[in-house]
DNA sequence: ATTAGTATTTTGAGTAATCAAAATCAAGCC
DNA sequence: GGCTTGATTTTGATTACTCAAAATACTAAT
């Protein structure tokens, strides 16, 4: 069985795949993300690679193999469906639902994680709208782009609040902004730093760094 | 933060402490019961005396300080809290639950342990009727006896059957003495070795060994 | 093409937990 | 006392993970 640390490096990798794909990933990027020093991951990565979870190329980096990313899934789809459970039904605040899902990912069980899932209903999308992957590992489609990249005028729906940091996310939520809600896209000046959105009768605005962890899809009502 | 072995020799230490108090416990029973070798747990219990959670008398055995016994109900409420969640909520059997706590006891916050206790409305016993500790560490007084103590003719409530053994849980339920029920002992036989109960119309019989895990008081209805 | 700067890898060491097997200790028993 | 037995401790290794700091490789610039 993988260790959590192996866990967690699969999944970090994942994540830094998805942002970049087609790259491989660099350990530097890594040893920071992961916060532990360069040389620690040199070693753990070649472990990876041993153990058949990423490909390495010495001085390049490294990438997932279909094996590394199955279990990165599989750790993710743990994580996100704990973070939906503690919101659902353990009364939690989406913002403060990542550090605790960090250590459960590691332990909970295929059956508990089945009770989990069915229990919800087979969500596929956690408190952040993040994607579920489904247990055979399979990420339901989903295709949103950054608010930041919209233009005036757009109507749009948000889908997803890629940000883990619990005052961003308190933000969001006294804002309104929260998935599944809709809002007219004002203006976007990327000049300013700023977007205005509205929906009903109310007014906000969002720097374009925040708005670029909004994801959104185009919204017809 | 004590990482979850130490959880475990504490938790273990504290069992057997409570199964014969007053005694030092050998380090030899500890190694059985936590599977691995003597030599490990006698290095393992000197790091945990200089942790302050235990004395140890080398060549004689040990015992948990306050703080080491503190750390095991501690421990001890994660772990009965979790069990009954599971049965409560996660629809799981009793008889499963033990395997899944084991692990998820290291990793329960105080946080969602808080909204697990007041979910379930602050119980004080788990799925197998054993005692939780409360936030404070205090065990609520139970004075329950082994069945197969009880005389003849006796009328019990049974409070709690002390085996985390799946197949000897699932017997339980089959014959239907799982806790908070009553029925009465119609005849304690130690040379046959068995015990017949009597509850409504139903009469069931169970050996001595089993009997000794069946905790019950005395009950007037 | 040398150099400065940055990223990566190597080396040596440490912590936590474990095992196998040898050494030691403490009784109890003629 | 000497011996056997059983438990306990010690010793030397191993695995998994980590760090600090030195060594090395690559990139890009002068």
């Amino acid at each position: 069985m993988a260790t959590s640390t192996v866990e967690n490096y699969v999944k970090q990798l994942y994540t830094e795949q998805t942002r970049t794909p087609g790259h491989l990933i660099q350990l530097g990027k890594l040893a920071s993300a992961l916060d532990v020093v360069p040389g620690t991951v040199t070693t753990m990565i070649r472990t990876l690679a041993d153990a058949g979870l990423v490909i390495y190329e010495p001085r390049n980096g490294c990438s997932l193999t279909s094996a590394g990313e199955a279990l990165a899934l599989h750790v993710l789809r743990r994580h996100r469906l704990v973070e939906l459970f503690l919101v659902k039904v353990l009364g939690y605040d989406w913002s403060e639902v990542h550090e605790e899902a960090e250590e459960l990912e590691h332990v909970v069980s295929d059956k508990l994680l089945e009770r989990i899932d069915e229990l919800l209903g087979r969500p596929s999308a956690d408190p952040h709208g993040d994607p579920i992957p489904n247990a055979q590992g399979q990420l339901p489609r989903q295709s949103a782009r950054p608010l930041s990249q919209c233009v005036s005028g757009e109507r749009v729906r948000i889908e997803r609040v890629n940000n883990q940091d619990p005052q961003f996310l308190r933000m969001i939520d006294e804002m309104g902004l929260t998935p599944g809600t809709r809002h007219s896209l004002i203006r976007n000046d990327p000049i300013a730093g700023t977007l205005q959105l509205e929906s009903g009768d109310q007014t906000r605005v969002v720097g374009t760094k925040a708005a670029e962890s909004i994801l959104v899809s185009p919204s017809m009502d």
